[in-house]
DNA sequence: TTTTTATTTCGTTATTTTGCGAAATAGCAA
DNA sequence: TTGCTATTTCGCAAAATAACGAAATAAAAA
């Protein structure tokens, strides 16, 4: 969990994660550059990350990349958060 | 709420949080100290930095310290996280 | 086949983070 | 006052992160 909150703890990436939940649609590298301060390479890298932790994935449609959350990691990190924030509500 | 996640994003911090959220109680520095692979300075310096993020609190009661979640931003901070997470739960 | 387009990987640099032990601080006890 | 306890701050080193531009990759278009 610590893993994933890492993962989120970066306003790039955390903004991606947003819009991809918000749009409940996928996204393409090429339009998220154009919203965010970091160049090509750079989000690229943050792609990866957010790959890597199993939040989002890519699904190659030349000549794009296209990226959507990935529905089942995303659960299980609600899941997690929920938890955390869930425990003793009753005081 | 990037900040957030970034606080949340080590295993001591997070561990730390998942305790104080889960005994819904205070505990102190030299309790946490025992129970995690780090040294005095270096837990020290992440409850700094859980508290610079205004996640918890501390209370001197010497000789100790007594640190506890900051209730009202805990609350926001689980605003933010269902926030995220409950979006387009309509699919 | 060469070019173009979208994206990633590589190499580098600057900054931040993590962790430690030693020294400092603060309050209480002797 | 001196010593003791719990904790923090300081100074440092190692590791990780973030960012960039240039070069590499891969697939489609010309």
């Amino acid at each position: 969990m610590a893993s994933l909150a890492k993962a989120m703890g970066h306003p790039v990436r955390l903004y991606i994660l947003q819009k991809l939940s918000q749009m409940n649609a996928c996204c393409y590298s090429g339009d998220l550059v154009d919203e965010l301060p970091v160049g090509r390479s750079t989000l690229s890298q943050h792609l990866k990350e957010l790959k890597y932790v199993g939040l989002i994935q890519g699904e190659i449609e030349p000549p794009y990349i296209k990226y959507c959350l990935n529905n089942e990691n995303w659960e299980k990190a609600k899941s997690l958060f929920y938890n955390l924030f869930d425990e003793n509500k009753t005081i």
